[in-house]
DNA sequence: TCCCTAAGTGGTAACGGTTACACTTTTGTA
DNA sequence: TACAAAAGTGTAACCGTTACCACTTAGGGA
């Protein structure tokens, strides 16, 4: 337990400077002589020294850090995003520390507290709605917010990294419509979340399209945590008249979703067509396998570093940016024609 | 962008010395008059001060934050993991930095260097297999290293939290022995490390227990990564005799193997019994509904977060610690009694 | 009344880096 | 050969906290 060498017992041992040290250290900030690298280098491996994070942190004002908050790592989708985000943050040098909000916005306050003690470079976040002064106050001390996945409508200046969420809904639905389907359910995310709306815009769109009228009863906005998909699903499936086929762009609530259905009576895809948001690695492995929105997430993740990354190096356009990626839509054999359906005109 | 205030702001405002505030921010480093203190909360309140990490850290010498070392974050069992570390350790008052080293030891020996750097109080990983002099170093540095899920042999000093291995194996395997198996499959991590060993450990036990022989080729030692789980699948299922039964102690392979076994003509249960280890959201999703070995990840991660936790402020014993938490064997309806079983004698 | 103790407060030296600036030595060029 | 520019190095002042110590005041007991 000795301990950690310190740069000043390098530059004794070497017979230099610290601000030699420090220029070896820090390549390009300074001439050094060859030889004079070499000796501090050698000495460097010997005290196994290593310069201390909190020290040159403390004199540059600013980390290699970025904050990554999300809200559950729980949840496939987020812990993908971070697997890629903590990896290609990596290959860029910066660490991330990673703080989970439940989707709760008291916790998520708490997170951005701690993000301004850990002075971080940058935030990559999915916000969870609320918290709008909060994160305004983050970016007025010069730290820079990325938003992935979801954005907040009241935070135009704030980076935005996304999927086109109503494109990606207008075509699973425009998939289920050329199947024959009319009555077609959607469970949405809340509201309050852009993602949740704009599936919900991109569903309504496409009916609207194909001349078909929405039934309000069968759009359900439910929260992103709980149980809700199961009690959606029970909703649903008990109207009088149920749909034929439903859509599930709650990311969050497929599982809850796909229980309730697999505990009821009803076949997929003969008695419902099912289209689900976000291509798990086991939503091949069920029977059926499922037709899924598949989000490109390393391209998120990529985006998001490059601007979290960018913004810290200051080598970006002032600008904010507004990164859309298009999502993939993957047939499976959870979808199929709708049965005895109302003959193409 | 403005700066953000610092002690020295808040002393002035208040009219007191930084010494104050500082009491103020840390209670019970000495005494503050009570309405010297109310003013002085009021006016960090006003600035909206937050004490920055960095200088802390500096002249603490250790930092608030843990190091979380996993292979990879899209596998669920180290995304739970980690999920439950990091809200644990935010319980506690800590954060937690993430990293991965996708199995790959080169990358796990930056990581711990990276750790060092940032001078973190505690780290805890599943470690690699390699690299026993970069973690020695670590614990020589008086950072604490508490081992999860797997352990080093040559590290005895180093904390492990883990679930009873060769325990978990043995009941899965008298499991399937009790349904009539005699010929079982095991797939098992990579013999370096001491679940894919403890397990088999564990299988051996109970083949002998039963005085039933195993024949080596049955048993798999592969990698965690990559698709090897489907290559061990094929390679079980076309031999003259295959197994009847087969367990997967390979957590990360479980996809792989259950991809070719759906790909076959083989039916689970009524070919093939399947028990896997871990139990995954999806693991009662697909058909039919998986038996498994559930492993109770929350436990691990409290213990882990103790511990890590613990040592760090100095109020655990000095012997190493080893945490062994039982793991639970869910039955559902992936295994079955053998067909044409030999007469029970 | 005097002292002693405790409460309350302030001054300031660390902590371990980076960096502006001054200084000396080379090197290049007219 | 003279002189300017560039290369190489060292000194010391920061960065924002904490913690040790010295100091002042108030209160209580003899």
């Amino acid at each position: 337990m000795k301990k950690p060498a310190t740069i000043r017992d390098v530059a004794r041992e070497a017979g230099v400077s610290v601000a030699v040290v420090s220029r070896v250290l820090n390549e390009g900030t300074g001439p050094v002589a060859p030889t004079t690298r070499a000796k501090v280098l050698e000495v460097i491996e010997d005290l196994g020294y290593r310069p201390r994070a909190a020290a040159r942190e403390l004199q540059q004002r600013t980390t290699s850090t970025i904050g990554l908050v999300v809200a559950d790592l729980a949840n496939p989708f987020f812990a993908r995003l971070a697997d890629r985000v903590v990896w290609e943050a990596r290959a860029r040098g910066v660490h991330v520390v990673v703080l989970t909000t439940q989707e709760d916005p008291h916790l998520e306050a708490e997170s951005i507290a701690t993000l301004i003690e850990r002075s971080v470079a940058s935030v990559i976040a999915t916000p969870a709605g609320d918290n709008v002064d909060k994160w305004a106050r983050l970016i007025d001390l010069g730290i820079n917010v990325v938003f992935v996945d979801r954005e907040i409508d009241q935070l135009e200046q704030i980076d935005v990294v996304t999927i086109r969420n109503d494109v990606s809904a207008e075509v699973a639905t425009a998939h289920l419509i050329g199947l024959g389907h009319t009555r077609i359910g959607f469970i949405s995310g809340p509201a309050a979340t852009s993602t949740g709306r704009d599936r919900v815009a991109g569903f309504r769109r496409a009916m609207a399209a194909a001349g078909l009228s929405v039934d309000d009863e069968l759009v359900h906005h439910i929260p992103f945590r709980g149980d809700n998909g199961s009690d959606s699903v029970g909703a649903l499936l008990s109207m009088p008249e149920p749909p034929t086929a439903l859509i599930v762009g709650n990311t969050a609530q497929v599982r809850s979703a796909l229980r309730r259905i697999k505990q009821s009576e009803i076949h997929v895809p003969e008695d419902l067509s099912l289209v689900v948001f976000d291509d798990n690695p086991w939503t091949e492995l069920v029977s059926p396998p499922l037709t899924v929105v598949r989000q490109p997430i390393e391209m998120l993740a990529v985006h998001s570093v490059d601007l979290a990354v960018g913004r810290a190096k200051g080598l970006l356009p002032e600008h904010r940016r507004r990164i859309e990626v298009d999502a993939e839509f993957v047939r499976r054999s959870s979808s199929a024609p709708a049965r005895q359906s109302t003959p193409t005109t």
